[in-house]
RNA sequence: GGCGACGUGGCCGAGUGGCUGAGGCAAAGGACUGCAAAUCCUUCCACAUGGGUUCGAUUCCCAUCGUCGCCUCCA
C-alpha cells in the first residue's frame, strides 16, 4: 500500500490514511437529495470521490464507496406538490435520472447507493439510543437531538456554541428546548404523503440523522473517509459527528475530506441561485472526457469556474491526449518515462492533488511525442485508468472513412507525386469538408476526424 | 458581525524558505512540410499591497485591500 496523505476537515491537518483492518478504506460521499437533476457542482463530489476510489484501488487499498441517495425530506414534498405528483414518485425518478446523469460520466459508480427510506430501522434504533443516553429528546412527536448534551458540538465546524446565533425564527412556538437543537424525527405534517411508524408516532427522518445511519450501516462507525462539498461541513455533518459520537461513543470517520464549490461567474452553483448548469447538458455540449478533465483540473479542495472557456480547454488537453494515443501501442513504457507515472501516483497520495497528477501525465506526453514513432502505452495507460480516461486510448468510434474519401486521399497523392499542388491542396479541402484532415506523415499520408 | 479559504505569468492552475519559477490553454518565432496539419524547440518568466521574522520569503507572522464559502435548504 502506497502512504497516503489527506487533509482532514476536523484537524485541518494532512492526515495519513489508517485503515482500521487491513487494506480496506470506508468512504462515505453525501450524495444528493433527489428532487432535481443534478448540476454540475452536484457532480463535483461524485467525481473526486469516485476517482478517489479508483486511485486507491490502484495504490494498493481496497475501497468501499458508499453514497447515500436522499429520497424523502421537505424539498421532495415541496417539489412534488408543486408537480402535482407524489413524493416518492417524484423521488424515485429523479433518483433514477441521477443514476443515468452519473452514468454517463463513465466513471463507474459507488459500491454501495443507500436510501434514506431503505433504513428507516436503522435511524429509529440510533434516535432511540439518543434517547436513552439523553442526548436527544421527544416533544409532540418530533424528537430533538439536544446540542449541548455533547460539548464537542462545533468541533468539525470549529464553531464556538456560545457564539452561535440564537435568534429564533419568529414562526410559531418551537417544540425545541434549545434554539440549537435540530430534528432527528419529524411528525407528519399536512402536505407530506409519506410517513412511518415509530415509537414517537408516525413521522419522518431529519436529513442528519440519515446520513449517520446509513454510513454506520455500511461502513461501521471511525471509518476511514467522510466526505462532500464543503458547504455541508455546517451543519450537516457537524450534526451526522455529533450524532454518532453521542450515540456510540466514537466518532463517525477518520478523516473529513470536503471539496469545493462549482462556481458559476462569481458565486457558487446552486439551485437555489439558479445560476445552474445541469450535468446532462454539459455532457451533450463538451462531451464527459472533458466534463471529467475539467473537474480534475483543479485542486478537489479549490473552487473551481464554470465556464465556455474553461470547457475549452478542457476539450483542447483531451485532444492531445488522443493525438498521442496514435503512436501508442500496447506493452511496456521506455523506462525513461516511469518516473512521470510514479509522481502522478505521489501527486494523488498528497491530498489528491490531480491537477499536479495531471501535470506528469503531459509530461509524459510531451517526452513521449519527443521521442517519435511509436511509443509502449502501458504508463499512460495506467494513469488514464485511474482518471477514468482509458477510453483516450481507443481507437475513436465512428465510421472511419469512407470509400470516397479514401479514393480522394489516393488522388491527392497522385498530384502531390506530379507537384500539382493546387490539385493537392483543392481535394484536401474537399476532404476537410467531408469531415476530414489530412496529415502527411512519414508513413504516408493520414485521414483524422477535422476538430 | 463570527468562522474559514483564497489572491501566482495573456488565461487557467500546481508548488516551494534559497539552487529561482510544474503542467495545460492562448500568442509569436523557429524546426519539420511543396504549403499545411500533427509534433518538437524557443520566447512572452509571475507570485495582491504594506510591514515584520530571517543571512535570505512568492513560500512563515501581522495589517490592509479584494474575492469566495459557511453561519438557513444546499454537493
Amino acid at each position: 500500500m502506497r502512504p497516503v496523505r489527506i487533509h482532514d476537515s476536523l484537524t485541518g491537518d494532512l492526515l495519513p490514511l489508517e485503515p482500521r483492518e487491513g487494506n480496506k478504506v470506508g468512504i462515505y460521499a453525501c450524495g444528493p437529495t433527489v428532487y432535481g437533476r443534478i448540476h454540475v457542482g452536484n457532480a463535483r463530489p461524485f467525481v473526486v470521490f469516485g476517482i478517489l476510489r479508483r486511485f486507491l484501488e490502484a495504490a494498493g487499498y481496497d475501497p468501499k464507496l458508499v453514497s447515500n441517495l436522499t429520497d424523502v425530506n421537505d424539498k421532495i414534498y415541496a417539489a412534488a406538490n408543486a408537480a402535482g405528483v407524489g413524493s416518492s414518485q417524484l423521488a424515485e425518478e429523479m433518483g433514477s435520472l441521477y443514476k443515468a446523469d452519473t452514468d454517463a460520466l463513465g466513471i463507474g459508480r459507488p459500491d454501495a447507493e443507500p436510501l434514506a427510506t431503505g433504513h428507516i430501522d436503522e435511524i429509529i434504533t440510533l434516535i432511540a439510543d439518543l434517547i436513552e443516553g439523553g442526548h436527544a429528546y421527544e416533544a409532540e412527536g418530533d424528537v430533538y437531538f439536544s446540542v449541548r448534551s455533547h460539548p464537542a458540538y462545533g468541533e468539525l465546524s470549529h464553531r464556538d456554541v456560545d457564539q452561535m446565533d440564537q435568534g429564533e425564527g419568529v414562526e410559531g412556538a418551537s417544540l425545541k428546548r434549545d434554539s440549537l437543537d435540530f430534528a432527528l424525527w419529524k411528525a407528519t405534517k399536512e402536505g407530506e404523503d409519506t410517513s412511518w411508524d415509530s415509537p414517537w408516532g408516525p413521522g419522518r427522518p431529519g436529513w442528519h440523522i440519515e446520513c449517520s445511519a446509513m454510513a454506520e450501516a455500511e461502513l461501521g462507525v471511525d471509518f476511514e473517509i467522510h466526505g462532500g462539498g464543503s458547504d455541508l461541513v455546517f451543519p450537516h455533518h457537524e450534526n451526522e459527528q455529533a450524532q454518532t459520537a453521542a450515540a456510540r461513543g466514537k466518532p463517525l470517520a477518520r478523516i473529513w475530506m470536503h471539496n469545493g464549490m462549482v462556481r458559476f461567474g462569481e458565486e457558487k452553483m446552486a439551485k437555489s441561485v439558479g445560476n445552474v448548469l445541469l450535468l446532462h447538458s454539459a455532457i451533450e455540449d463538451h462531451g464527459r472526457d472533458a466534463v471529467l478533465i475539467w473537474l480534475l483540473g483543479g485542486h478537489y479542495r479549490q473552487p473551481l469556474s464554470c465556464t465556455d472557456e474553461r470547457f475549452a480547454e478542457a476539450k483542447a488537453r483531451i485532444q492531445r491526449i488522443r493525438e498521442v494515443a496514435r503512436r501508442i501501442e500496447p506493452g511496456a513504457s521506455p523506462e525513461g518515462l516511469a518516473h512521470y507515472r510514479e509522481r502522478f501516483m505521489d501527486s494523488l497520495a498528497d491530498d489528491f492533488n490531480t491537477p499536479a497528477a495531471l501535470a506528469e501525465l503531459f509530461g509524459w506526453v510531451r517526452d513521449a511525442n519527443r521521442d517519435g514513432g511509436t511509443i509502449g502505452g502501458d504508463d499512460l495507460q495506467a494513469m488514464l485508468e485511474v482518471l477514468a480516461l482509458e477510453n483516450l486510448l481507443e481507437e475513436p468510434t465512428g465510421d472511419g472513412p469512407d470509400s470516397a474519401a479514401l479514393d480522394l486521399l489516393t488522388e491527392r497523392e497522385t498530384a502531390r507525386q506530379a507537384k500539382d499542388w493546387a490539385e493537392a491542396d483543392r481535394i484536401r479541402d474537399e476532404l476537410l469538408s467531408m469531415g476530414w484532415t489530412v496529415r502527411d506523415g512519414d508513413n504516408g499520408p493520414e485521414l483524422v476526424p477535422a476538430q
